[in-house]
DNA sequence: GAATAAATTCGATATATTTCTAATTAGATA
DNA sequence: TATCTAATTAGAAATATATCGAATTTATTC
């Protein structure tokens, strides 16, 4: 468990509308419009919140037709309790350990890249590699189907090296590629540091 | 449970500073300055986080001379863990019916509160007239003790029938009197609405 | 490929939040 | 009472967030 991860998941539903949201669809799948129509909100808005939601993945989604029908991940809520009552375990040892991991993995990043987001260069030590990867990795859509030629271009954006960092993607399992296709793999999947 | 509660709660430990400040207190009690040494902060920008912190009750603080010690209130944590774990059960009733009582609330309270602030007058239901109650006596200090005189000119900011108010703060438990002295109770006293 | 329906992005605005420095307050003690 | 120390408040700057209307994108269907 990151430090990031749990920040993030409180800084999440330590939203009204967003409990709202998360409210309405423990009762059921919605789509944006009706989410929008019972809470009074506009779609920009709803979209807003619902990429939060998706960013922390207590939301996914299903397509069906034209509409985008929003369910609830109710055993990440289930989790995150779990990890709130034992965080304090070992008189707060675990806390400890997320933080000093969070600013470690923090002080690799400004190291590694430059203030306009360019990777300085790729960091030999694996740890340190994995957690470069991540940050940029993050510029990815899930779901999305890239070609080759848009993770190069994508991959440029940071360094020129794209060959080495593709073949990364693939080798670490942040990415997987089918018939010249790349697309991100689930989070569970990915080459962890340490 | 209250809904803002609960969203208070996630807003305040949805931000890496407090987390830490949290994992500090998890292995003992610290005073302001020591928690600043160690985060590289400042005095003041403690300060403003411990005020968050204290308002949804997850430091406490005793004074020993001149330097006051902040601990964590893991109880807490341990409930809200509980909270979160069972939100979801009977398919997000519960949360539904928070989410609907916040709403109810919210609309008391702009109802009977001129904009700016002042009561336009005392409900005659106790439902309201304790969520009127609750929403005022947040002014006040917890640990201040206050002579009647100034709970009279507290109260005068929001109606001018101080001493009515003033004694529906001692019979709903709100607020307890000592040779003349008036200090608020701690929440778990106050008479509920419902 | 044109038309449609839903979702997203863009840009603006209003409000909140984090952090700082400087000034002030509160409480203890000489 | 004067003085010390720790804590808080006030005020400012920088950043982030919630929300909207208008414009754009995406995927479906005819």
């Amino acid at each position: 468990m990151q430090l990031n991860r749990l920040v993030e998941f409180y800084k999440t539903m330590g939203d009204p509308t967003r409990v709202r949201i998360v409210s309405l669809l423990a009762k059921g799948p919605l789509h944006g419009q009706a989410i929008a129509g019972k809470l009074g909100l506009t779609a920009p808005t709803i979209t807003h919140h619902l990429k939060k939601l998706r960013e922390v993945h207590l939301v996914y989604e299903r397509r069906d037709k034209n509409t985008i029908y929003l369910y609830l991940n109710s055993s990440l809520i289930k989790q995150q309790a779990e990890v709130l009552s034992q965080l304090l375990d070992k008189r707060g040892e675990e806390l400890e350990n997320m933080v000093e991991d969070s600013l470690e993995r923090q002080k690799i990043i400004e190291n590694f890249y430059t203030k306009d987001g360019k990777l300085k260069n790729i960091p030999s030590q694996r740890k340190k590699k994995l957690i470069v990867f991540e940050h940029m990795v993050q510029g990815l859509k899930k779901g999305k189907k890239y070609e080759e030629k848009e993770i190069n271009e994508f991959i440029k954006q940071f360094h020129e090296d794209y060959a080495t960092i593709r073949r990364e993607f693939i080798i670490n399992h942040y990415m997987y590629r089918e018939n010249g296709i790349y697309e991100l793999n689930p989070e569970e999947m990915w080459a962890k540091p340490e």
